[in-house]
DNA sequence: TATTGTTATACTCTATAACTATA
DNA sequence: TATAGTTATAGAGTATAACAATA
């Protein structure tokens, strides 16, 4: 985020470019989407696109992403959840789960203890600053959905639970239905 | 996405790791998601997630991202647009642009062909192959878009209106209102 | 033999900064 | 002075492979 400016300035810049920072995904006039304005897919990227903008926006100050906000999420929600239980719950390797683990420690928001009853693995939980940035954080974020569904009118609980039917439909139409049950206790 | 295996393979190996590919972030029962449960943006981010995945699987044959798919039907349906006006149609930076058309141009789907009226810029069109490609993953996206509206029933359409909705609002929100004006011509 | 987490590494995507050549 | 594209580089994010400790 903060860039370590040339310290030997005047001399070598003839015209410095202007950061270009773009990334909104929204048609362009005059440009002709073809399909990709009939597909539900490409909505779907679109709207994502716009949201990811706006939760950035929303957070800016803290320097969150949206990722390290649903960890801090699910561990205060799961105190003592293991590191490859949160990487299963967003869909990263254990890999990733190490690395996001790693942030959240190294800024001092989560801590690993031992777990009891397995000493190959972690507990995870909030420390007392990650409890109250979690606490700020979660106020600007709901308030942030709140308005975006307060601008969708009526519509925005209908199109919630369509989402939700969305993503299980493309998760349906897999050759190899998923077993969502795994890891249930019998 | 092709591994070069090791060759000394018996003497390193005591046992070796199975793929893991997770990557579906779905809800995992007994993970108490909290808040995410309830804001539409993480909705819309498992929906996305789930919708990824799925293009993988109906496009895996052809090695093509959602991304490259997009701008093969952006070249097509805009022959002789310039580098810089696909990336502002696919929120990318400059360089992105430059990137996603060397690999379009390195593939031999797409050419640059100098653009009449400036010797800076390119004009993108797809080569034969190009085109031949482009018909064949059209057929597959558009059927794999079709039976995911089909799975969601009537609220289909309403879905797709809705999610256009919400990146225009999601947009909107922004404190510094868009200019999605730009470029046309006065 | 399988699982949890780790280390090391690599690849993709995308950004920044500085540059060239035009305009 | 601004724009189109390029080069080089850096930072996320996420994957693979191999490993140690434990189950």
């Amino acid at each position: 985020m903060v860039a370590v400016r040339n310290q030997n300035y005047a001399e070598s810049v003839t015209k410095t470019d202007s950061p270009d920072p773009e990334g909104l995904m929204l048609p362009v006039p005059g440009v002709d989407y073809g399909l990709l304005d009939h597909l539900l897919g490409y909505a779907l990227r679109r709207a994502q696109n716009a949201l990811y903008l706006d939760f950035y926006r929303a957070t800016a100050e803290w320097d969150v992403s949206p990722q390290r906000f649903a960890a801090l999420v699910l561990i205060s929600r799961n105190p003592g959840m293991r590191q490859g239980l949160l990487g299963q719950a967003m869909g990263l390797h254990r890999s990733g789960a190490l690395r996001l683990t790693d942030w959240l420690t190294d800024n001092g928001w989560a801590e690993r203890r031992d777990a009891p009853g397995d000493a190959r693995a972690w507990g995870l939980y909030l420390t007392p600053a990650g409890k109250r940035r979690l606490v700020t954080l979660e106020v600007a974020v709901a308030e942030h959905d709140r308005a975006l569904i307060a601008a969708l009118g009526e519509q925005g609980p209908a199109l919630k639970a369509g989402l939700e039917r969305l993503a299980w439909a493309a998760t349906a139409q897999s050759t190899v239905p998923h077993n969502t049950s795994r890891r249930r206790k019998p």
